[in-house]
DNA sequence: GGTGCGGTATCAGGGCCCTGATGTACCGTA
DNA sequence: TACGGTACATCAGGGCCCTGATACCGCACC
């Protein structure tokens, strides 16, 4: 792989900051640290906060759905429906057709809260969408979804 | 429906799939998913890559430097750091001209590692790379870049 | 009936990442 | 010399996220 015998670093140095995977994770980064700045002043994670927002949509839900929807894996999803339960923004009980299911749903105040939050993390994705005309928005997403594409490994299926 | 005291109507649409930034996010967690998986069969993070891949730039830095160059807070570095000294991968000294100051500096099989390490990561954004001719790389990085600029937090200088 | 398989929830362990706080080292300035 | 500001490293605590493993439920199939 890596012949050092002639002591020369033969690949290039190539700076990470050059990358086009870094813009990426810089938008990002900027995305998810702005909704969590502004979140945490009605004391929620984003992790809370779209799990929250998915129950608000589709009203009850099993740990296991909820977690395919949010993207993240069910034991991820446990802890973050532990922490939303302690504020008491959830309730959690057997389902009546499984009874291994947990069927999770927003309380009042949860359902009050969502709104709130909502609210918070729509400015931010106000402020992103108008940095672009409708053309640019489209285009935008239309590269990242090939980017994202590109990138799923090749024997799994898609999403 | 709702008990909304401020008289606006309900927002409507609801759904986190529709939003620009949910495209960013996916494409961000396709992008660290795939890079953290060819990067586990040399048993190494993605933030321990990178730090590694600036430490291999740039020769010795301290933590801090560290912290900056990666995007991430020093506390934050000082786990990566503890980590990879542990590996082997890195030594830590003080420095000759300040004495609380740690110089992290790679180890020969650190050097070894980032190299193999690089190869595999370079492969991923090779596939990404490749999803798009120069136009349209130039075009995704300028769209991102605005996108990043936008979600920087423009008033509020409150700190 | 019994058996195996797929879906569900959870525990255990490790790593990253943040905020907040602490203690130390240097340095400019009075 | 003394002092305040800045920079650095680290501890403490909490949350997210993953892999691997365990246990339990329902259902199809034998």
């Amino acid at each position: 792989m890596s012949d050092n015998a002639s002591g020369r670093p033969d690949p290039a140095p190539l700076d990470v900051h050059d990358r086009l995977g870094h813009a990426v994770k810089r938008a990002e980064q900027a995305l998810i640290g702005e909704k969590s700045r502004v979140l945490r002043t009605v004391d929620l994670t984003v992790p809370q906060y779209v799990t929250l927002l998915a129950l608000h949509r589709a009203g009850g839900m099993s740990g296991a759905q909820l977690a395919r929807e949010c993207l993240v894996t069910p034991q991820t999803m446990t802890t973050v429906l532990t922490n939303l339960e302690h504020k008491g923004l959830i309730t959690r009980e057997t389902s009546s057709v499984h009874q291994r299911v947990l069927v999770a749903r927003l309380t009042r105040s949860g359902r009050a809260l969502v709104k709130k939050a909502d609210a918070l993390a729509r400015d931010v994705e106000q402020r992103l969408s108008d940095a672009f005309d409708d053309a640019e928005r489209a285009l935008l997403r239309e590269l990242l979804d090939r980017a994202t594409a590109a990138l799923r490994r090749p024997d799994r299926p898609t999403d």
